[in-house]
RNA sequence: GUGGGUGUAGCUCAGUGGUAGAGCACUGGAUUGUGGCUCCGGGUGUCGCGGGUUCAAUUCCCGUCACUCACCCCA
C-alpha cells in the first residue's frame, strides 16, 4: 500500500494497549501518591521556546526538530520534550503566585526527527514530572527515590541509577576553564564533533563514545572537584538523603545531559536487561534552577525528569492478558436477534461488559467466538428461552450451564465473575 | 548523516532458473440449539518496485524504495 504511517511513527493496536494502560496507570498512581497533579500542554509550541531552553547547539535543536512556518507567519515546532512547555506554562500562568511549591506530571507524545532504531522513534511517548519552587536537595533525593520505586513496581529489576552534579553557573564557568585547559593539548586527537564541542559546549566531550575521545575524557579533571561550597553542600545533601532512603545509586562524574538547561543535580536510570538494544536510557532528569528566570519568571528552582515509555515497555515483563469481555450473548435463531440485542443492553446497564455477534451465524460459531475473545460467560437466548423469560447461562471456564430467569441474569453473572 | 541485515499469504517463516508452500489466524463441517482438544474441508499472494541477463526470473545481476539493527545522539 502506498499510504503508510510516517517513518518512525507507529500505530498502537488494541492488543498492545493494555500494557500501555498498565504502565500509565502505575505512573499516575505513583506520582499522585507524592502529590503530583497532571498537566497537559499543546503539542505545538513556538520554535523559540525550545531553542532558548534546550540550547541552540544541541543535537535536538540543530537537526531533530519538526519545525514549520504556520501559514507564512510564525515558526512552530512539534515539541521534542516536555520541560520547556512546563516552564512556559508555569511562567505564563504565574503559578508561583498561587502556591510555593508546584508538582506537575505529564504523559504524552514527543517528536524528534532522528534515524529510527530499536527503542527510538520519531514520535515517542514520555511521562515526566517537574517540581518548581523547592531548591532541594531533599526533594532531589525524593524524586530519585520515587522513580526507582516506580520502576521496581513495574517488575523491572535490572537497572542502574547514576547521579552527578554539574553545579551552578559559577561552578560551570570555573570548570569550563579547567576542562578547556586540559583538553586543548589533545585538540587534534579529538574527533571532529568533539573539536566542535570544545567551542560550543565542552562538557559534552565527556560524553563522547569515540574510543580516543573517551580515553582523553577519562583523564579530565572531575567537575565534582570544582563545585562551589554551596553546590558541594547540595550534592552532599542529596547523597546523604539517598543513603537514608536506601536508594541505590552510583556517582558518575561523566554524566552529562544533552540539553543545556540543567544545573546541579543530574541523574539517569539505565536499563540493563535483555531486549532493550542500544537505547538503554530509561529515564533522565535533573535540576534546572535558572530556566524559569530565563523565561522572565521569578527566580524559581526546579527539578524534573522524563522517561521513555516505549523503553519502559520493552523492559517490563509480560503479564497475563485480561479479558475485555464479561458476557457473550448468543442468539440461537435469527428470530431472537432483536431480543438478544435488548438483553445486551440490559446487562450493560447493570455494569457488565458485553459482546455479541450481531451478524448471527451458527450457534457453534457464536460460541467459538465467545471462547476466542475469552469471555467468561456465554448467555444463550433462543425462541424457547424468550417465551419462558429465561436465558441459558454458560460458565465457559468451569464448563457448567444453568437456566436462570432473565431478570436475574445480570446478578448471577456478576456473582460468577466475582469468584 | 554513516554502515550492516531483511523484503514470499493477515502474522511468523520455508522454498525453487520452468510463475509457490507450512504453521498460526480466519472459515465450513463431524454434533436439527452448545466453545476450548481432535479429525476432515475451504479462501487468500502484483514472491516490495523498476530495469538487465535468459527461451523462461519469485529465484541470478544492477538500481531503487521500505522496514530493521548498529553508530551518532537521546527518553
Amino acid at each position: 500500500m502506498s499510504l503508510r504511517a510516517v517513518k518512525g511513527m507507529k500505530d498502537i493496536l488494541p492488543d498492545e494497549i493494555s500494557k500501555w494502560h498498565r504502565l500509565e496507570n502505575a505512573f499516575r498512581t505513583r506520582v499522585e501518591g507524592y502529590g503530583f497533579r497532571e498537566v497537559r500542554f499543546p503539542i505545538l509550541e513556538p520554535t523559540a521556546l525550545f531553542v532558548r531552553s534546550i540550547g541552540e547547539t544541541t543535537d535536538i535543536v540543530e537537526k531533530e526538530m519538526y519545525t514549520f512556518t504556520d501559514r507564512g507567519e510564525k515558526s512552530l515546532t512539534l515539541r521534542p520534550e516536555g520541560t520547556a512547555s512546563s516552564v512556559r506554562a508555569y511562567v505564563q500562568h504565574s503559578v508561583q503566585a498561587r502556591e510555593p511549591v508546584t508538582k506537575w506530571y505529564y504523559i504524552g507524545p514527543m517528536y524528534r526527527r532522528e534515524r529510527p532504531a530499536k527503542g527510538r522513534f520519531r514520535q515517542f511517548y514520555q511521562a515526566g514530572i517537574e517540581v518548581f519552587g523547592d531548591p532541594g536537595p531533599y526533594v532531589d533525593a525524593e524524586v530519585i527515590d520515587m522513580v526507582v520505586g516506580f520502576i521496581a513496581s513495574l517488575g523491572i529489576s535490572d537497572v542502574e541509577v547514576l547521579v552527578n552534579s554539574i553545579g551552578g553557573p559559577e561552578t560551570r564557568e570555573s570548570y569550563r576553564d579547567a576542562l578547556l585547559g586540559y583538553l586543548t593539548p589533545y585538540r587534534a586527537e579529538l574527533c571532529p564533533d568533539c573539536q566542535r564541542r570544545m567551542d560550543a559546549n565542552p562538557l559534552r566531550v565527556l560524553d563522547c563514545k569515540v574510543p580516543r575521545c573517551s580515553e582523553i575524557a577519562a583523564g579530565a579533571p572531575s567537575i565534582l572537584k570544582h563545585l562551589t561550597d554551596e553546590d558541594r553542600a547540595h550534592f552532599d545533601g542529596l547523597q546523604e538523603t539517598l543513603t537514608i532512603l536506601g536508594t541505590p545509586y552510583r556517582v558518575d562524574g561523566s554524566l552529562v545531559r544533552g540539553l543545556d538547561y540543567y544545573s546541579r543535580t543530574l541523574f539517569e536510570v539505565l536499563g540493563k536487561g535483555e531486549g532493550l538494544g542500544a537505547q538503554n536510557a530509561l529515564l533522565g532528569g535533573g535540576r534546572y534552577d535558572q530556566m524559569v528566570r530565563s523565561f522572565d519568571g521569578p527566580d524559581t528552582p526546579a527539578i524534573g525528569f522524563a522517561m521513555g515509555l516505549e523503553r519502559l515497555l520493552m523492559a517490563m515483563p509480560e503479564a497475563d492478558t485480561e479479558s475485555h469481555v464479561d458476557v457473550f450473548i448468543v442468539a440461537a435463531q435469527a428470530s431472537v436477534r432483536g431480543q438478544a440485542t435488548l438483553l445486551g443492553r440490559e446487562l450493560r446497564d447493570a455494569g457488565l461488559r458485553v459482546e455479541s455477534d450481531l451478524r448471527g451465524g451458527s450457534l457453534k460459531s457464536q460460541l467459538r467466538r465467545a471462547d476466542k475473545i475469552d469471555a467468561r460467560i456465554a448467555m444463550i437466548l433462543g425462541e424457547s428461552e424468550v417465551e419462558e423469560g429465561v436465558v441459558q447461562l454458560k460458565d465457559l471456564k468451569n464448563k457448567t450451564q444453568e437456566q436462570v430467569p432473565r431478570t436475574d441474569a445480570a446478578a448471577r453473572a456478576k456473582s460468577l465473575l466475582s469468584d
